[in-house]
DNA sequence: GTTTCTTATATTGTCGACAATATATACTAA
DNA sequence: TTAGTATATATTGTCGACAATATAAGAAAC
């Protein structure tokens, strides 16, 4: 509804194709529900009704449909034949799965990265620390994690890889898979100036273009932060009494 | 076409939900083709007509741009907006760069096998690989990569790691890019017996609940293919005499 | 002859309607 | 009252038709 592409409008005046934009219906419904499933604007668990997203969206359910099965490629939802969609709900042991799945993909992404980021590109990963440092300091630690800061970090070096498969997988299916957990859970993190420093370890391997060294800190890195939340949820465990499997 | 799910014919004779198979067309059309891709049936590279298709499976557009979409979010087609969907090449780089994940993903899954597979799990995998052994010395290896026997036995390992979306990344989506890769290329690998070694080391790893050692091997194995296609493409790139970049 | 613009065709994207399935409601029988 | 069954309702899956875009064919200008 709001932002129209700015060539969208108006009359196509000449015969050469849209060569980039072209965003179609089902492309932006996508990712309008994709954010407010993130947001915990639609809540996880809940049905996806498919005539009344449609009426929300105000779109046919043609469209909607495509949007829904794109938010199953990546696991946002997931679909019953015959019955419907719904949000996901993450389990504690789905949770884990992926965080072994970040460790291994992650642990790949900053080896590559080491050897394939510019220096430049490099500096302005220092420069993106260094800022987070000082909001930590201001902050006592809290934004840096709840302003998703510490996942731009985490961008930069998958990106830093320059292998689009690896890029595709962790930025489109995993991280909104995160951040949807961290909605659900609502977790804070107990270790953010421990993340901090274990962030500019990694980012020094990198810059040596010590592409094992990187791997194995990014890797223990993940998996700190997967104890971490091993912890919180056995502890979670114990205080509601429920005896998670 | 074929295996029409038992229960599907017939009437339905209570209210009951069909709480299993439940396959339905878009489902349907996506396996067959997809089946139709890797097998080279469809050539790499083609465009993918709607109207065409849709004639040859019998269907109408909507379950086959379903089929298509999903095809899509596991990469084997790509998709222009407003233009169409082609079969993916795969250029070098591409392929080279799912060796990478697939070193990472599958040396994690082959770490939590070990702690993960059940001995009996084990038994039958040492079966499986000492039958492809006797079929390798039967045949010379050939028979062995082109049956995609080699296949197996990694699926076992990564569904021995019991981790969900290990499983659902590398079995849904990059096993069969690797398929579609090997009918492009049509590549015949000169290190089978080598091969074949290296998985037995794995599995005694695994065997022994060495994760670290499994993880070690697993890598170590995926790493010497992706280095034995390397050579290969340079040779090639130099008999063509085209450069690839 | 090449290039540019215009027209025509084909394909994709979207919509509304119908069929098939599942869920909810009402009813009957024990 | 409760269990089971039959009806009614709602939702999903599928279809055919229309609109929007891109590609191909043809005409005009240089």
């Amino acid at each position: 509804m709001e932002s129209p592409s700015a060539f969208s409008s108006g009359v196509r005046r000449s015969h050469q194709p849209d060569t980039e934009g072209a965003i179609t219906i089902a492309e932006s419904v996508f990712r309008q529900i994709r954010q407010a499933i993130v947001e915990g604007s639609i809540p996880t668990g809940s049905k996806i009704s498919e005539p009344e997203l449609a009426k929300t969206y105000g779109v046919s359910r043609g469209p909607l449909r495509e949007a829904i099965g794109r938010l199953e490629a990546c696991s946002l939802v997931v679909r019953k034949p015959n019955v419907g969609a719904r949000v996901m709900t993450m389990s504690n042991e789905q949770l884990l799965d992926i965080y072994y799945v970040r460790e291994a993909l992650e642990g790949m992404a900053a080896r590559l990265a080491a050897t394939q980021m510019s220096d430049t590109e490099i500096d302005k990963l220092r420069e993106l620390l260094s800022m987070h440092g000082s909001e930590i300091e201001q902050e006592h630690g809290q934004a840096y994690f709840q302003k998703e800061g510490d996942l731009d970090f985490h961008y930069r070096i998958i990106k830093g890889s320059k292998n689009e498969r690896l890029i595709n997988l962790l930025c489109n299916d995993l991280y909104y898979q995160m951040r949807l957990y961290r909605y659900q859970f609502g977790m804070r993190s107990r270790r953010v100036p421990r993340a901090y420093n274990e962030h500019e370890y990694i980012v020094d391997a990198i810059a040596n273009r010590d592409g094992e060294m990187a791997e194995l800190l990014m890797r223990s890195h993940i998996r700190s932060s997967r104890k971490n939340i091993e912890q919180m949820l056995k502890e979670k465990a114990l205080a509601t009494g429920s005896n998670a499997s």
